[in-house]
DNA sequence: TCAAAAGTGTTTCCAATACACCCATGA
DNA sequence: TCATGGGTGTATTGGAAACACTTTTGA
């Protein structure tokens, strides 16, 4: 089976990772007026959690957190940026019954050579550098790994119960994007080539929880210069028709580093 | 001596650090309009770097990184908190001449028991977690490590070259403070209790790199609300003499909160 | 009475906000 | 021609910025 190959071969992996050390990435996409992130199911379990690995010894920790990225969504140059490490105490896996259970679970239905190794490379105490991407969600196609049998897209209003502080991890993402919202280029990340007005404003009104004057929105983003008007969409709705635009990343690019302002 | 004893120490410690992971503190202190940060020179070597050490099994890297800072300036409960994390292949201490001599020198005074260890340990590649402090410099006695000759204040616009990429972190502390200066407790950490309105304000110059408008600035902190206003500071100087303030910390925290303004 | 620096006042300007008005679209 | 939502215009407001004026202090 491909799973017992992916068994084995993770298992010789592990020793070519640092110990101890593991990336979480935040991935966010954006889809009708809501935040999406992905996240994994374990196999078999109820359990669900955020795409991670493992650091190899002779790569970066941005890489490592790169092909996490890579691998779970098969788009290469993509937004991703380190946000902050969690280290705490409460991120072992202790011995609780829960716990145990897991990893009984996991190691049943895997095949691997030594058990007891792989079993203590879970059990390790890990410090977590959190990473989060943005990405436009029609590109994504989402792999599942070799632990999980579903990766998929959930809304960030909605989401299941994670392992360990995942939960806390996407929380303090949304809070960085609220603080950085006019410092990110999360229009050019999260939407298509072509896109409305409307479509930009959503993304700003889904991330600041609260709804922007349409009129004022508009005229500041157009003052900033850094869209190009296009064609007006027409999708037969019995009202005007809004014009497409799409970003001139260098002057968008400049806008950033200055903020859009409050 | 009491060299000896830390040596010794020290290399029965390895065991209880987690491999691989190091925290360094970019501890920022201010005097008479200048900024400066906590550097220490290492034994009979001329090489400077940033106050930093390594993470018990047991403990969080939040409470390393504030061992690390009591550790050299007899302080707690100081504002400490994680900026970045660093974990580039370029911080590996490589085979270069300048290394090897550096690792021969320290090897050379120290008095370890298994040279080969404390020498691999060194040289592993590190992640580390980066944290900067602020705090009042009157307050602070810098205090070395068993591995440095001198604990010691240096102007962060006149700092010797570091170790590492310990330049970079407190460029990357300076920009996070200029970004973030409406959202920290700059003033309160930074200042004596009682303290004039031109300290504080130029506290904040010394932070953007850019003087600002005496008047607006008073009048933008005291319409805050978050200052006392204390007796005149008489120093038989001829001018008027300026009020001391000191912060009513709760009025200043929930300012911080939606901060100062731009 | 003078210089220097602190405290306060005044004016201008711009950007955020609220909201009104007209325009295009397809039923 | 009507309802719907897109695009643009206008008036108001509050805070930032520039700078002028007054006050206090010790020489």
């Amino acid at each position: 089976m491909t799973d017992e190959k992916n068994s084995l071969s993770f298992e010789k992996e592990l020793d070519r990772f640092l110990p101890g050390i593991s990336v979480d990435c935040v991935i966010l996409g954006y889809n009708e007026g809501i935040l999406h992130t992905l996240v994994l199911k374990w196999k078999n379990l109820d359990v669900w959690s955020l795409p991670g690995g493992f650091v190899f010894k002779n790569e970066s920790i941005d890489n490592a957190a790169y092909r996490v990225l890579n691998q779970r969504t098969g788009l290469e140059n993509v937004f991703l940026k380190q946000f902050e490490t969690f280290g705490g105490m409460n991120r072992v896996w202790n011995a609780s019954s829960k716990n145990q259970h897991m990893m009984q679970v996991l190691m049943d239905q895997m095949h691997f050579d030594n058990q007891h190794k792989v079993k203590n490379w879970f059990q390790q105490r890990f410090i977590s550098v959190g990473y989060f991407a943005l990405l436009n969600m029609e590109d994504a196609k989402p792999i599942a790994d070799f632990l999980s049998e579903e990766c998929t897209w959930k809304r960030v209003d909605e989401l299941p119960e994670l392992l360990l502080d995942h939960s806390e991890m996407i929380h303090k993402v949304l809070q960085h994007l609220r603080n950085q919202i006019n410092y990110l280029p999360i229009g050019k990340e999260l939407l298509p080539k072509k896109f409305t007005m409307m479509d930009l404003q959503s993304i700003h009104e889904a991330i600041l929880q609260k709804s922007l004057d349409r009129g004022n929105f508009q005229r500041k983003i157009l003052s900033l210069k850094f869209l190009k008007r296009h064609e007006k969409l027409m999708l037969g709705a019995q009202n005007k028709a809004p014009y497409l635009y799409s970003f001139n990343e260098k002057v968008y690019m400049k806008s950033l580093q200055k903020g859009l302002g409050a």
